[in-house]
DNA sequence: AATTGTGAACCTCTTCACAGCT
DNA sequence: AGCTGTGAAGAGGTTCACAATT
């Protein structure tokens, strides 16, 4: 009988997005949940804690290995192991932040980053007005040396805090320039090749949709629970 | 023959909550092609823009009228129009923020809330530090005083900058001041009575998704496309 | 008695494919 | 000929319900 599956170098079937970004919140409910001196956790817990259900958060770790015990629950320290493990968190990323206006700043200072060990090591701005200023110890840099400048630093993930007309350029040249991933806040859709990670966060989007749902007054659907991404 | 469907006061089948935030896309691709001095656009175009299929276009769009011309395509102009319908965007939305920090002050120095007419209207901290401090014209006030000042801007759509473990009381507080939508930044999951709609914007959550993809390299899904919300 | 792990049922969203206009 | 609008098929995600385990 496995005690325990090994959660990493997950090869079954394509994990959903929409599992990926609950284990996130599995996690951090955990966190919580070690921080208040639980031992163990229930699915129904967990789920209660997101407003989910329990088949849910089940059939969400069951993608990655059998972690808890029947009859018990789960091991808090030991899932929260797990999930970390699963996403990657277990070790730091080093981020280029590319566009120094408010959002950019606001996100280099954003204490939940530097705490899941997402570490910005080099800030980039295509206005000359901006270069040799410092933001949390970072001097912001000449966007044009991006190439050298993320290679030197071994840079994986960068974060694109850019107006939205210049954004695809911004991250044609990350990529060239090694990026893998990007966490883009232009309200644009860019376009990556296959193999680079883009994930979107619209904020206009986000408002509009209240907006719809505020307009179309219609919406027959309120539960009482915790809403969309 | 019906020229055109009324696009506002839908009340047919439940709309998704993705066709909803594509809706918000092709609003601003429209915007763009406007510009542009582009009459008309086919669904195939919109979808290229916005990395998706015709089919998914139309069909989103079909859920609230006929607005195309076969043989032809969109008039670029009357769907915009009509899309603005659907959203809401026809009006401006007065808006408040709870929380000045960086984040905050990001937001209400972000050029396309205004332009999108979400106009912030209030700012509210807990923090006395903060009281009279101006951001964009405005000052910030007492969180405390929440109650009596949504009221009287006549505040429907609320924005929550702060920490994690403030956010819930935060929202309570607002939603009982009248509050009917909530876009929240607070990297925690917050519930909401039925009737109230609330949007999270986690970070924490998008850059971890980031780190997942990057561990799990198995990843054999990379379609050269653009990416998840 | 409690709670997990999971196949199967169910439901929702996307894509297909083609009839129907222009 | 070109392109929309849409029912039907397909794919994907969620919930059910129950056997398995402590």
């Amino acid at each position: 009988m496995p005690r325990q599956t090994s959660p990493t170098h997950h090869d079954g079937p394509k994990i959903s997005d929409a599992t990926v970004k609950r284990l996130s919140k599995y996690y951090r409910t955990l966190q919580s949940s070690i921080a208040q001196e639980k031992t163990t956790i229930s699915s129904e817990e967990i789920a209660r804690l997101n407003g989910l259900t329990a088949a849910q958060v089940r059939k969400d770790l069951s993608f990655f290995g059998a972690f808890g015990r029947r009859g018990l629950g789960y091991n808090a320290v030991d899932l929260h192991r797990n999930i970390s493990q699963i996403l990657g968190l277990h070790r730091t990323w080093n981020v280029c932040l590319v566009g120094a206006g408010n959002i950019g700043t606001a996100l280099v200072h954003f204490r939940q980053f530097q705490e899941q060990g997402f570490l910005f090591k080099l800030i980039l701005d295509s206005d000359p007005a901006k270069w040799g200023m410092k933001i949390a110890d970072l001097d912001v840099q000449d966007f044009e040396q991006c190439d050298e400048l993320v290679k030197r630093e071994k840079i994986k993930i960068g974060v694109v805090a850019v107006p939205g007309p210049g954004a695809q350029r911004v991250v044609d040249r990350l990529v060239q320039a090694g990026i893998k991933a990007i966490l883009n806040f232009a309200p644009v859709t860019i376009l990556v090749p296959p193999g680079i990670y883009v994930r979107n966060e619209n904020m206009v989007i986000e408002i509009e949709a209240l907006s719809y749902a505020l307009t179309s007054k219609s919406g027959h659907k309120p539960r009482s629970s915790a809403a969309a991404e």
